[in-house]
DNA sequence: AAAAAACTTGACTGAATGGTCAAAATGCAG
DNA sequence: CTGCATTTTGACCATTCAGTCAAGTTTTTT
């Protein structure tokens, strides 16, 4: 059995990597609901029940692309340093999560829509592993405005922000495109971006009186 | 005929307004293809044949639904006002903003999803009217920095910014209570959130040397 | 109050789609 | 190269769902 057994096969490998490759740009593209098997079957260029011999349903897919990519967009955040310097930490984060959106947009796509519609697959990760994970670094953002290194905000709140303008311009990159005047031409627009979050978010957060 | 003569009777407009309400409800939870037109009828309590008889489409209600709040968030956007205090006005904009995703969270996820899977019911409007509207604002903000009353940032991603932090409270709602200490309860954090927002970005953009 | 117009709905249809199954094709160990 | 396990698929089934229709009910007009 394909699933079931814990060994994989070499042609179960490199199915099942087609079929979730498939199966991001489906689902990021089109949400669970909108995308169909057949949809999915044929960008992994296999027939439908093929497809079906390796995730025997829709929702097993859906979860398996969910939690591969949860990882690619939590191992910057895990990395914050509680022993670096503050803005540069922050900017380190900052920055590479800009890359990632413009990398993977699919990805954040992905999680966005999953979120927007009431997290129904991963609401106990949100609350326990995610929680647990956010509350830490809050606290080491805590630690580093009381020793007089970072401005005095909520830490949640910055990390929600520094969260919702690094993801927008991968979810929303539609608008962004259709807004932005477009004389620097496709994709470049993320390095401008990233310089301007970077300065408005660490001068908001730099400490006052230096 | 309900929706091609211009005429409405009395009827048709309680009843269209009934069907939007429930639309809005049910659009921003599921999603266009996640939504049925018997979940709506439902909600809005008639018949299927019946709702269908206000809006002969599904994708008509969708539209319609949309259109209805575009305007209510633009809105405060474009009351902007380019004579008064810059720091003042920004101040009042995300206050306003952040009200609004308080206030009407299914809208702006209405929204959200609408870009999301690449804006098919509005991307002309984003094209034409959004992106002329976010111009003449960017060039208004310009001026504010020409005048040196706001730091060097660029304007159209300081407006990005701005949308995105406020309006991610009401699109990943269920992220940030997940993560937030639910010590004060239910939907106050959106207080703590905006002052937290003003903070940040408001100090990351007045000018620095004052 | 009668006629016309507007409104409402139960029953139905056809297409889309998630998933099954049995039989064929392929891969692989001995 | 033979036989077993794995992989692949055409044909099919059941359900869901957008949209239709004809027959009824209510509201408005005269």
């Amino acid at each position: 059995m394909a699933s079931s057994g814990n060994k994989r096969t070499r042609i179960q490998g490199i199915n099942r990597g087609i079929i979730l490759d498939a199966a991001l740009e489906v689902f990021s593209a089109y949400g669970f609901r909108g995308s169909t098997i057949d949809q999915i079957a044929e960008k992994a260029g296999m027939s439908k029940p093929n497809l079906l011999y390796y995730f025997p349903r829709k929702e097993d897919i859906y979860v398996t692309v969910l939690e591969n990519t949860l990882e690619d967009w939590l191992a910057p955040f895990r990395n914050i340093d509680p022993d670096g310097d503050p803005v540069e930490e922050l900017r380190k984060y900052i920055t590479l999560k800009m890359e990632l959106s413009a990398l993977k947009p699919e990805s954040s796509r992905l999680f966005a829509n999953e979120i927007l519609h009431g997290a129904p697959a991963i609401q106990d990760f949100l609350k326990t592993n995610l929680k647990r994970l956010v509350d830490e670094k809050a606290t080491v953002i805590r630690h580093w405005i009381e020793q007089g290194k970072l401005a005095p905000v909520d830490p949640h709140h910055l990390i929600f922000m520094i969260w919702a303008t690094t993801q927008h311009y991968a979810d929303f990159d539609v608008q962004v495109r259709a807004i932005l005047p477009d004389k620097t031409g496709n994709g470049s627009f993320f390095n401008d971006a990233s310089q301007s979050i970077l300065t408005i978010l660490l001068d908001g957060i730099r400490p006052r009186q230096v």
